[in-house]
RNA sequence: GGAGAGGUUCCCGAGUGGUCAAAGGGAACAGACUGUAAAUCUGUCGUCAGUCGACUUCGGAGGUUCAAAUCCUCCCCUCUCCA
């Protein structure tokens, strides 16, 4: 290997290395860089997705994420749509069982989920393949051979089968199947890398066990930190709603990260910004010396928007959340909501435009005295209310109307 | 197959005949404050109803009772131990 070539090699090694929990072994994701630096074959590395929904979150694009750096060096990602373990589900997460998609749900569900990870991902360099394509042409002999792989004491050492099996939750049986077949769809599509959520770890290297039985070169697992959620407590997830959608709005992205705690404005630069070493030892020397944390929460959020959105959207969104909460100004844009009376009881108006789900949250609300319009507090839940066009009507903090006169 | 434990409101989790719309915690929402949709403090948190009150809710279906989340019967589901 010749100088320029090691140089070339060990620098990317070191983006790869970055913002990763664990490589393992690294050994071998060197000698597999060297080894395509060397013939110029693109390495091929595998990330499985889930299509029972298509809301993804900044969380699943910590990998994702990984990913695009890897095509940056001229790697193949390859995409598994787990149209077949979906029907499991993954005992990671604790989904109860969930009703069988049908294959026209789980094509669209993927179509839109691969939609979102396009933002980030280069698509000429994507390969997508189903799981459908190896494991419906198996029967049960095959099946059974795979699972003759595995002991049951390899399985009751992966922490969420044991802590599962100890608390004394349900654990059914197909739950067990589920690393297999993931490790499988190694085998299948022959990945030289495979990229997850350190939660994954047990699966990717069933992948690698995998692999070995099948007499081909092993997988290298890259671990992803796990990205907490909003909360700043638990993982960011849909089940706890303290997520941040790629569906978000711009506004919505802006605010969301701006009700991250403090604590963890390091934590989501690292991970859910592309960020490099420097930029972020900058943010740290300032979070360090006691640079008022809004002021970097707020660098981190237009850069999340930004990265999503663009540069126009970020700034819109920014000056949004300055001018509603930092100003407590009004929003430019609110719904409109049409209204033909003049005088109207001011419960029944919150329940029909939305704005409260049931008369009770109304009066309560208009109690706890977070209803307006206009800026005058509404005092009483028993009040009727004088509109005009153009009138806006506010309840609690985020949600507006603007009244339009038919 | 046998023996035992259990299924409670968004989540966790008390409650074993009336005082239970159901303790406590979390989440969520609002208000105050603020440097932020951070933190902290306060309030709200089944539906309907001008405070009284009415209705629906404690795995499902029946039953006992003036009265049940609480007792009985059957069913469904989960867990533990035994085989």
């Amino acid at each position: 290997m010749n100088r320029t070539r090691s140089m070339a090699f060990e620098h990317e090694l070191q983006i790869i290395s970055k913002n990763v929990e664990e490589i393992i072994p690294l050994d071998e994701l060197k000698a597999k860089l060297a080894d395509s630096a060397k013939t110029g074959k693109a390495l091929r590395i595998k990330y499985g997705i889930d299509p029972t929904g298509f809301d993804v979150h900044i969380g699943h694009l910590v990998p994702i994420r990984k990913m695009r750096e890897f095509q940056d060096l001229g790697h193949i990602g390859v995409i598994i749509i787990g149209d077949f373990t979906a029907q499991i589900g993954d005992p990671t997460g604790r989904d109860e069982s969930r009703p069988p998609l049908s294959h026209e749900q789980i094509i669209s569900n993927s179509e839109k989920y691969m939609d979102q990870l396009f933002t980030v991902l280069k698509p000429e360099q994507t390969e997508i393949r189903y799981q459908t394509e190896w494991f419906s042409k198996m029967n049960m002999v095959d099946v059974l051979k795979l699972m003759g792989k595995f002991t049951l004491a390899q399985f009751m050492a992966h922490d969420t089968f044991r802590s599962r099996y100890e608390q004394g939750l349900s654990l059914g049986m197909h739950e067990l199947m589920y690393p297999l077949l993931q490790a499988y769809d190694s085998v299948a599509v022959e990945s030289d890398v495979e990229l997850g959520a350190t939660e994954q770890k047990f699966n990717i290297l069933c992948g690698r066990d995998m692999q070995r039985y099948f007499d081909m070169p092993q997988q290298v697992a890259v671990l992803s930190p796990i990205l907490l959620g909003t909360d700043g407590v638990n993982k960011m997830g849909k089940s706890l709603n303290n997520y941040i959608a790629v569906f978000d709005t711009p506004a919505d992205k802006f605010g969301k990260v701006m009700s991250i705690p403090d604590s963890l404005i390091m934590n989501y630069c690292s991970y859910a910004t592309c960020y490099d070493l420097e930029k972020l030892a900058e943010v740290k020397s300032k979070l360090e010396s006691g640079v008022n944390p809004m002021i970097l929460k707020k660098a981190l959020a237009r850069e999340i928007v930004r990265l999503y959105h663009g540069e126009q959207e970020a700034e819109k969104a920014q000056a949004g959340f300055e001018s509603l909460f930092s100003k407590k100004e009004l929003p430019d844009e609110m719904p409109e909501y049409e209204l033909s009376e003049n005088e109207i009881k001011i419960v029944p108006l919150l329940v029909q435009s939305g704005l409260c789900s049931s008369n009770g949250e109304a009066k309560r609300l208009i109690q706890g005295g977070g209803v307006s319009l206009d800026g005058n507090k509404i005092e009483s839940f028993e009040a009727s209310i004088t509109t005009t066009d153009g009138s806006v009507l506010r309840a609690g903090k985020r949600k507006f109307i603007k009244i339009k006169k038919l």
